[in-house]
DNA sequence: CCAATAAAGTCTACAGTGTAGCCATACTCG
DNA sequence: CGAGTATGGCTACACTGTAGACTTTATTGG
């Protein structure tokens, strides 16, 4: 399946094999891999769960972070597709739709929306993205014993937050982070 | 050229035949393809520049930003690889070392500094993958008339924002954003 | 200095890839 | 009914990574 290995491993005759065609009919059917690939990516994008827009333009904006990393959640190697075939669909639109409209309301100039708007976007595919290739995660004991064999006159805080790294709630972490950005986007025009 | 094509188009068979040598010796040399990559993401990721570390956090986060901003402006495909194969080599602990102090002496409790400082990270790679990846870039001709079939009912917002995404400065949407980041980490512990 | 050992380089072969070109079939519309 | 068009499938081709055996080169120990 392709939210489990990725574009890796993946081929037109094993999918073709699979469905039980062969493999010049999906060929045909989509025009080449690379199509192929950025009509699924482009289908698994439109499952993302969209909120309603609320008078609350924070709330809205934490709404549309969360489901993305929902998405990337329910399909870890979605993003990687996006990121290379940057397919832009309906769904796409419409929740950039919010986070415009969000950071509209929050009293930016334009050039301010579609500015901290994309990074906006930017900052949660990375996280998702991020998160979903594993680097976020909680490190494992071979991580840490990487880590420590770093530098301690190198890399001391580092080393100091080994447990810090080892008990990472990534749901917190997430928020936290959120919140930052949407913090410092309501400072701004404070 | 491999900054410039990225992993697609990329073939052990052309490079050898590019340097001379029979492709069976690169593949030796390495091991396989995938460790020849993740060797190129190493190298390449290893020169990124550093700044030295101030009293002044604020502006060490800037400049880490930036450092990694440049990064992927010298080499637009290497975040791909570093996604696929994250590689964490001793530069990326140097840098990251440098965000941890530097949220660290920003007063967060060690929590808060694994959490946003890879968050931190998250972000200014998400945001350096999508505009080496052109998903930042100033709307072509092309993209605008894809913008204007939008629904006017359902995407006003984006529409009406068709010119500041035509005049977008992506030096500025990007110091907004970081400095967005920042301001809420800053606001956090205040 | 030479022989033994290890390392590096090279050739061949294999299984797997995307896909162009061509043919058969089916389905639609005048 | 017949012509035209979309659809599915077969073969072939150029290309990929890489396992395995073999040859050359370098290194090291006596």
């Amino acid at each position: 399946m392709l939210s489990r290995d990725g574009e890796i491993g993946f081929s037109i005759r094993k999918l073709a094999q699979r469905i039980g065609v062969d493999p010049m009919t999906v060929l045909h059917h989509f025009g080449s891999k690379d199509e192929l690939l950025r009509r699924i990516a482009d289908r698994a994008l439109a499952t993302v769960e969209l909120p309603l827009t609320s008078t609350d333009w924070q709330a809205d904006l934490r709404k549309v972070a969360e489901a993305y990393r929902n998405l990337a959640h329910r399909h870890p190697r979605l993003f990687h597709l996006h990121f290379r075939y940057h397919t832009t669909g309906p769904a796409d639109h419409a929740s950039s739709e919010v986070v415009y409209r969000a950071l509209q309301s929050a009293g930016l100039t334009d050039a301010e929306v579609a500015g901290l708007g994309l990074a906006f976007y930017a900052f949660i595919l990375g996280y998702s993205l991020a998160e979903a290739e594993g680097l976020l995660r909680p490190i494992s004991p071979d991580d840490e014993a990487e880590l420590r064999t770093l530098d301690p006159l190198a890399c001391p805080v580092t080393l100091a937050l080994i447990p810090a790294f080892k008990g990472l709630d990534r749901n917190a972490a997430f928020d936290m982070s959120v919140n930052a950005f949407i913090e410092g986007v309501a400072r701004r025009n404070a």
